[in-house]
DNA sequence: ACTGAAATTTCATCGAATTTTCATTTCAGC
DNA sequence: GCTGAAATGAAAATTCGATGAAATTTCAGT
């Protein structure tokens, strides 16, 4: 279990890479963030988890936060720091942090944060969710699409409308059964027998018809829908 | 996106549903930890994020946590308490929670947690049926065809065709009779004495015909019908 | 709280696709 | 050729989804 470590206080720095190795992690331990990012770009893979400090020499552990996630690296990161503003740690996660620890700490929560990490190893996903040429735009509750040649149109949703496209497109190129979507759009207490899906089906689908995309939205009959990310009709 | 609260204070339940309604969050709320576990155990794959309460009337949020790792689910789940000790965070995340948040908290903070834990939600894999060279694909409602050089042709079925086609795919190599089929496809009160398996299988063999799949399935007169998985007419 | 606009849901109806029935033909085994 | 079982085609019945309009709910701005 390889650990890359970046933090600039000789103490703080030296007693974690001490702690860590002692549970058997391989601690790299590094003091500058020009000097980070430059390690990380030649050991791309070699890392299983990576602690930043958010204040460092050279780039800050949000930039090289940011950077991974720029160019599609997974690698599971904790934020540490002393910032402790409310603002500080939305910025902190939101610039790709998968934790946020404030200074000073205790190892033991360090410690069970890393491993609590360390499990959830599945792909790191952008925040903003794109399937064939449709992006779906959590800041505004909106779609675009990519055009070939640059340009970019969008249309604004709402609520109901994004939700059932976001299901559509987080499932894509596999048939989702009205049930299903009834059962992620809506809370219990909702009758089964509606069609309210259909409704917000046609909704959905004369917004998206302004410019052709409704063509991705397939009716499989008597089963439910399908979003054909290659399909595309010649028209996009 | 399908969030499942599990929260007994009235107020703060109520006010992160609120707030979380206002984002882009479909939340179920429950006040109980035992209902939760039944809801859980009924929408196994339903949500895709998980907030418990760590005390909570019937099983706790801690206790739901284990329950759900013991059974293989990765469901992320953020453990949300009063207890602030170290020692808790601990036994919290080691329980099998992705992160902990200690009341109380902004809600700024929370939601940019949950965006955290929503990033690494594994991609949606649909499950397939394979016996000789046909595989079966659930999430699409279709066959397809498996060609010693790579290539693959997919038909899509109807409900009833696909059913039919599972049946015989489930029970390879041996002989089933209409009586059976009938059983597996239809509710009791069906009538004996119709014709509709063999209008079935005709429907069915028609489109399979196509590629000549249909060589698959053998009538048995007098019994039913096999699918030799092995078999296989020389043309494939 | 009140109001108007927007969003969401319900309702009734229509048309299309699927499924079943039915009458007839084909076929295998004797 | 005779018999019973299965295959077949076409028609009938049924289910399902699209749709427009109306009714209801939500929400922001006063």
């Amino acid at each position: 279990m390889k650990v890359l470590l970046v933090e600039d206080e000789p103490d703080l720095g030296a007693s974690i890479q001490q702690k860590l190795s002692k549970e058997r992690y391989i601690v790299d331990w590094l003091l500058d963030g020009d000097e980070a990012w430059i390690c990380l770009q030649q050991n791309w893979n070699k890392y299983t988890l990576a602690i930043f400090d958010w204040l460092l020499p050279g780039l800050s552990g949000l930039e090289l936060c940011k950077n991974l996630r720029l160019r599609n690296n997974s690698l599971p990161v904790l934020m540490l720091t002393a910032r402790d503003s409310m603002k500080d740690k939305v910025t902190g996660l939101d610039a790709g942090a998968d934790d946020y620890l404030v200074k000073p700490f205790g190892m033991e929560e360090l410690l069970a944060r890393l491993r609590a990490l360390q499990r959830r190893v599945p792909q790191y996903q952008s925040q903003h969710l794109q399937v064939g040429c449709l992006i779906l735009d959590y800041g505004n509750f909106a779609v675009t699409c990519q055009y070939p040649n640059g340009e970019t149109k969008a249309i604004t949703l709402t609520k109901k409308e994004f939700h059932l496209l976001e299901y559509l497109m987080k499932h894509p190129n596999i048939i989702v059964t009205r049930d299903q979507i009834l059962n992620h759009l809506y809370t219990f207490d909702t009758e089964r027998v509606s069609n309210v899906i259909a409704a917000q089906m046609r909704l959905l689908r004369r917004k998206l018809s302004k410019y052709g995309w409704d063509s991705f939205i397939e009716t499989i009959p008597c089963m439910g829908y399908r979003f054909n990310s290659s399909n595309a009709d010649s028209s996009i």
